[in-house]
DNA sequence: GTATCCATGTAACCAGTTACATGATTGC
DNA sequence: GCAATCATGTAACTGGTTACATGGATAC
């Protein structure tokens, strides 16, 4: 059977594109910038970077340099091109691609009543804690926008705005469902 | 270079040993049944549910038989096993594994200064509509369920309405945003 | 002395998508 | 006549994850 290397394409490319706009990055910034600024609603791998970041150098969007600074390792970094601006633009300006939902939670809340419902409040008692932290996060990054007097004369800044208040918005439906869900549970459980 | 067929594994298996458990189906009948009843948070690729079936009967999680009928082609079903049912709940009670979050549009968003705003205005709208769109048949399948009687005094109803006002509240939320956001944005063009 | 951060990179693997092949039947 | 539905299946591809290798610096 024959294997072949296919070239690494696809939505990595754009969300690295779209942060170079804003700095040029290495690929360890690039991912610590996904890791602290936008984990909310998006998510790279280090181990995919890489080679994304390689690949874009051989298609011209970003160039390569090295930086040397005393006590850390060298550091590679990159800078989108004019051509990697224009391949940004044009994705910008396509329709959204809606990858298929899949939400582990609510399958097993499906079938849930195969296992004793005391797996399913565990459950849905973590993903209420993991909401609250995030909403807690959001609203701190809110707070912190809001107080930025350089973000807040950006033109970015209601895009920036709105990213975070559906991160806020979105933790706080989440949190009300795993409530009423729990509440409904209980009570049915009382009924039987 | 070497290239391993390797097995197939993973959330597809569990997916369908779930769906199994309702009634015995086709791989046919279970990307119908993805695609008819538990869409809007779950998803399977017909193209994958076959392989992934053969393997799971290798596994001895299900046995298959072949029924004929008059005017269709010929039809594989297939029915879950005790190993199956084991297999599922042993997965159930497993907490689960959240996979990392890529919304594009939001990332779309969050480099959306770098074209002109009525792209974005163009991307809102029509997430709304598809989300009044889902709305409405989550609205409808909430409706159905509870007039359902034998739905009604299924173990799973509790569940079932869980994963339905799921539904409906997400995309309550989201309609809420994407006007919130749309009312911003125009806001901001005004004021500068 | 141990863990974490800095920093880059590769190979193997995995899960899922797309495109294709096949072919009968039903509805417009 | 054409599209859609019923029905199964495979091969090639894609995009992403995990594990590993390397190694210095810093913090506890």
């Amino acid at each position: 059977m024959e294997c072949k290397n296919v070239p690494i394409i696809n939505k990595t490319k754009y969300a690295i594109l779209g942060i170079l706009t804003l700095m040029p990055c290495s690929g360890y910034d690039i991912k610590k910038f996904c890791d602290k600024g936008i984990s909310c609603f998006w998510n790279e791998n280090i181990g995919h970077i890489y080679p994304v970041l390689k690949q874009m150098e051989n298609e011209e969007l970003v160039t390569k340099r090295t930086e040397q600074s005393e006590g850390n390792p060298p550091k590679n970094v990159y800078t989108i091109t004019q051509k990697g601006k224009e391949e940004l633009e044009k994705w910008m300006k396509l329709p959204i691609e809606h990858s298929p939902e899949r939400l582990e939670l609510l399958l097993k809340m499906f079938f849930a009543k195969s296992v004793s419902v005391q797996y399913i409040i565990k459950e849905l008692e973590n993903e209420k804690n993991r909401c609250l932290k995030t909403l807690e996060e959001s609203l701190k990054a809110e707070e912190e926008l809001s107080n930025n007097e350089r973000a807040r004369n950006d033109l970015g800044y209601p895009y920036w705005l709105a990213t975070i208040k559906y991160g806020i918005e979105n933790s706080r439906f989440k949190i009300k469902w795993c409530d009423e869900t729990l509440a409904n549970i209980s009570n049915y459980k009382k009924g039987e």
